[in-house]
Formats: C-alpha cells, structure tokens, sequence
DNA sequence: AGCACGATCTGA
DNA sequence: CAGATCGTGCTA
C-alpha cells in the first residue's frame, strides 16, 4: 500500500482532517505491525484557532506543529494521557489533525496485552489509541514519511456522504467561533 | 519557585 | 460526577 508522502499533509488542515478518514495508521515495534483504520480526526488549525496549542504561540511543547507537515505531534496532558497528531499545513503554520478513534485491523491482540485497563473498546479516544498502538513522547517529532515506525496508508476511500462534522471535543475553553467550529469528523459506519 | 490546569479515561 | 496524576507554561 502507498504510504502517504508529505504532499498529502501539506495542505488545508479541514481537507488534511477529513481525508485521513478510511486511511490505515501503522506502527511498526520489532518487526510486528500494529494497524488499523482511522474514522474520527479533529483540526486544529494554527495561531488563529483559540482551541489549538499554537495559539499563545511557539513553546517547547509545540514545537513541532511549527515545522514541517508529516511529522508527528505527541504531547502528554492530564497528567497520564498521550495524543497523537500528525502536523499539516508548512512550516510556521502550526496545524495538526488529532487521531480521535480507529479500528484495529492487525495487531489486535498484541494491542490487548497493551491495555493497561481491559474490557473496555479498544480505540475510540485519543489516549486509547496512543495505549493500544504504543504510542508516546519518544515519537513526537517523528518523520511519517520514512516508512519506519510509525506512518500511514492509503487504505478505504470514503464518500463525502458518509462524513459528519460536529464541533470538537474537550474545548469548552475556546472562544465561541471555535468552540462551536465543526471541525471534528467523523466516518459514518 | 510556585501554581493552576489540561485536545482524557475510568468507575461509582 | 469526581479522582487520578504530572508536564507545561504563566506569573513573580
């Protein structure tokens, strides 16, 4: 399958965002694929957004977002929790599109013997899907181009019809265009 | 140096 | 609905 080169990242982050619906993510640990379908994204998009990271402008954290588009965006937060974003848009334009949900094609058991908690659905949440595919700070920054590690694929094409936009999640702090911004999308089953 | 809080998840 | 749990960024 064809990996997805930078040009597919360099681009509108609302396009980027809904694009990345039906694609495979694959991460890649000693040998074995962990893989599986990408159906809920989240934009964020740049300075202007008062809901993304880049908004009060360049830190250590969010570096990345102000590089070049096809890198990994990992950060830690509540204290517990990894996210995974994959950087849009070019440099100086800090973009990224989160990874909401995604369901596991290969690598299910091994994502299992991961959980720290079991019984619960795999991967619908960001932080899950960072647990289940092993996922952590040691790959923010990391080059989803170079077919190593971490990176994704074309896979599943999904028709505009079967795409919701709703508002975003876990933002009320934005302000009120943004909040309210229908940004987060969704493949319908 | 101290402090408040977060693009969440879980179990009650 | 509250508790877990700590890196990060802001203030001083």
């Amino acid at each position: 399958m064809k990996i997805l080169d930078r040009k597919f990242y360099r681009r509108d982050t609302l396009q980027v965002a809904r694009a990345l619906l039906g694609k495979k993510l694959v991460r890649r640990i000693n040998g074995l694929d962990l893989t599986g379908v990408i159906l809920e994204t989240e934009a964020y998009c740049g300075r202007e957004d008062s809901a993304c990271h880049a908004h009060r402008g360049k830190t250590s954290r969010n570096a990345v977002m102000f590089g070049e588009p096809g890198h990994a965006y990992v950060y830690f937060t509540y204290g517990m929790h990894y996210m995974l974003n994959l950087v849009t848009e070019g440099a100086e334009n800090p973009c990224a599109v989160l990874i909401r949900s995604i369901l596991p094609l290969a690598g299910i058991e091994e994502m299992e013997n991961r959980r720290k908690r079991k019984g619960h659905e795999l991967t619908d949440g960001p932080a899950k899907i960072c647990q289940a595919f092993g996922i952590d700070k040691s790959l923010n920054g990391w080059d989803l181009t170079c077919g190593k590690q971490l990176w994704l694929e074309d896979y599943k094409k999904i028709p505009a019809k079967s795409v919701i936009a709703t508002p975003r999640i876990g933002i009320d702090y934005a302000q009120k265009e943004h909040r309210n911004a229908l940004w987060r999308f969704l493949a319908k089953i």
